[in-house]
DNA sequence: GTCAAGGTAGACCGATCTGTCTACCGGAAG
DNA sequence: CTTCCGGTAGACAGATCGGTCTACCTTGAC
C-alpha cells in the first residue's frame, strides 16, 4: 500500500528515522538501543540509515539536538512563557510545566541526564553535547533571572537547576509530586534573591 | 608467587570479586561492565564467579548492598556524623561531605542514581533496589528532620534528597560548587521549616 | 526509454555479551 | 596416601552489537 503512494506526500525515511530514534531514545537512553531496533522499528533499511548517518554516535547527537529543539525550546520554554507573564512567574511556572510531566503515565525521565550519566568519558562527543544542553537549559533560567533583576543570575540558575534536575530524578524514583516540592524551594529561593536584591539596593 | 602462599593469608576469590566489582560498577555503572571485565581484572576463573553470583543480576544487586554499606553508612552517615552534633547541623554537614567528594579528582557520581537510570522497567529487581537504596538515604535524612523537630519530617527529607540529587548531577556535569549552592538551598529549607515549626508552636 | 537517486531486504563480518563446560591443579583433612 | 574442595585457564555456545555490502526495486527527470 505504502509503496504505491508519491513518494513526496509519505514521511521520508529520514524522518521516520529521527522520529522513531527520537521516541526510543528519549524513553531508553542511548547505550540500550540498538540501531537493529531503530532500523526494524522505522520501516527502514539498514543501509539506508547509515545513508543518512554514517554511524550511531552522530545518530544519537542528532537526536539530543532534536531533543533539545522539541523538548527544550517547544516544551519547555513555550511551556512557561504561556502559563505566566512576569520572569519571576515564568521561573516558577517551570514546576508546572514539570507537574504535568511527572503525571504523565508515559513519563520517561530527561534524555539528556540519562545520556550524560551514560557516558563516564568526559571528553566523549555525546558527552561533551549533553552538558551543552544542559547549559542551554540553564542559559534560559539565566535569562529569566536576569528579567527579574535578580543578584548574580548565574549562580541564581545553577542553583534553580539544581532543583529542576533533582526533582526530575525523584519523580523518576516513584515521587509523583516531585514537582509541587521543587517548585516550594523554588518560592523561598526567589524569596531570598528578592531580599538580597533589595537588601543591596539600599546600600 | 601468590599461589605459594596459605589461602587462608590471602584475599579470597570472592572478595577480590566484591572488590573489583565494586570499583568497576561504582564508576560505571552496571550496563557497560562486562563479566570478563570483572573476571580479568580481579583475576579469577569464570566459573569461580558463577559458583559465588548465579548471574550478573546477582552480582549487582550484591554491589548495591555493598554500596549502601560503604558509601551510605560508613561514608555518608558516619561522616556527617563526625563533622556535627547537632541534627540541623548534621543535615547541612551532608553538602560538606558532598563538597569534598564533588572535588575528589576521582568523583565517579551516585552509582544509585546512575543504575537507576539505565533500568526503564520498573518491575526490574535491580531497579526496584536502587529504588530502596534511595530511600535508605531519605531515610537517614528524614530521622535527622525528626531529631530537629523540623514539621513534616518526610516532605522535608524529600525536599532535601532533591537538592541533593540534583547537586550530585550537577558535579558530574561539571560544576565543583554544586555542593555550596546546594547547601545554600538547604539553609533557606532548614530555616523555612524552623519558621513553621515555631508559628506552629504558637498556635 | 533511459538513467540516476534513493530506498528495500537481508546476508554477512568481527567484536562483545552472558553463561556453561571440560580439564586440570594445589592444599588441607581424614 | 587419598580424597575432596575451591580454585585456574580457557574453549565454547548463542545472542546481540555496530557497521558493510550486494542485489534488486521504484520513482521522477530528462
Amino acid at each position: 500500500m505504502a509503496a504505491v503512494h508519491p513518494r513526496h506526500l509519505l514521511p521520508s525515511a529520514r524522518e521516520r528515522i529521527d522520529h522513531i530514534a527520537y521516541e526510543l531514545f528519549s524513553r531508553h537512553g542511548v547505550r540500550s538501543v540498538g540501531v537493529d531496533v531503530v532500523v526494524a522499528r522505522s520501516g527502514v533499511a539498514k543501509k539506508t540509515l547509515y545513508s543518512h548517518y554514517p554511524s550511531k554516535e552522530k545518530l544519537a547527537l542528532a537526536f539530543l539536538q532534536r531533543r533539545e529543539e522539541l523538548w527544550t525550546r517547544t516544551w519547555l520554554q513555550e511551556g512557561v512563557k504561556r502559563r505566566a507573564r512576569r520572569p519571576a512567574d515564568r521561573l516558577l511556572a517551570i514546576f508546572d510545566v514539570f507537574d504535568s510531566w511527572f503525571r504523565r503515565s508515559d513519563f520517561e525521565g530527561c534524555a539528556f541526564i540519562k545520556v550524560l550519566l551514560e557516558h563516564d568519558d568526559p571528553a566523549h562527543p555525546i558527552r561533551r553535547s549533553t552538558e551543552g544542553h544542559i547549559r542551554t537549559v540553564r542559559d534560559f533560567v539565566r535569562e529569566l533571572a536576569e528579567e527579574a533583576r535578580l543578584p548574580d543570575p548565574e549562580g541564581f540558575a545553577r542553583q534553580w537547576q539544581i532543583v529542576m534536575i533533582g526533582s526530575i530524578i525523584a519523580a523518576y524514583a516513584g515521587d509523583r509530586d516531585a514537582a509541587r516540592r521543587a517548585k516550594k524551594l523554588g518560592i523561598l529561593l526567589l524569596a531570598d534573591a528578592r531580599i538580597r536584591s533589595r537588601g543591596r539596593a539600599q546600600i
